[in-house]
DNA sequence: TTTATTGATTGCAATATTACGATTAATAAA
DNA sequence: TTTATTAATCGTAATATTGCAATCAATAAA
């Protein structure tokens, strides 16, 4: 139905599916890339550097921010964005639990 | 238009968000913590472990299939599921470049 | 005040995803 | 051969996602 069963995953599961889920989109890795590589905060600039229209952007911006993987102040007409440091964090050290389980006892197929 | 427009993306960035997208659901999750924590392989029992219909899981199994995560072998009237070892090493590796850009230098708003 | 400029929001079209009942294909057991 | 058993596939309904034109809100500049 287009609708995931979130109540029969544990939170964890769900955490990390959301967390996969909004690294999902090139456009998102891309942002995110570009924010990494800025020294300094990057603003509407994402729209000339990545060619997608202005909402598009916009609306992919306003999803790493409800996951709180960004954070943007207002400066002026434009708004800088920038990774929020913290939230990074904890999102990388959950998906590393995630990616680093132990595969060498794996021995099948 | 619902459709990702993957051209103006860098292969890497695909990539990325291809992998990211396949883990991006909680049942997909299940499956794979479940391969991990079995010591054998699994078959149909993830139909009885996640609650959910056997078309909607072997649905899951084919896309993490389709990615190379996991393989199956056929075991007379069952499928033998289980984590494809090299690829796995593989995505990760991929995913942790991504998860591990130097955070320290941010320093903004 | 008037006129940019910037970025969020709205509304919509196109496509994708999730889930499952029904069916099918293939092998195993009786 | 007939009857389970297992898992893939098909078809479909419901919902989500992607993308953008148009518009709006807020501040800056003239």
């Amino acid at each position: 139905m287009g609708i995931t069963k979130t109540e029969i995953f544990s939170d964890e599961q769900n955490k990390i599916a959301l967390f996969a889920k909004v690294l999902g989109h090139p456009a998102r890795v891309a942002i995110l890339q570009r924010l990494f590589a800025i020294d300094a905060c990057v603003c509407g600039d994402l729209v000339n550097e990545i060619g997608l229209a202005q909402p598009t952007i916009s609306q992919h911006l306003k999803e790493l921010k409800n996951l709180g993987l960004i954070q943007g102040t207002i400066e002026g007409t434009s708004v800088c964005y920038c990774i929020h440091k913290e939230n990074w964090i904890k999102m990388k050290s959950i998906m590393l639990d995630f990616l680093n389980q132990d595969i060498s006892k794996q021995d099948c197929c």
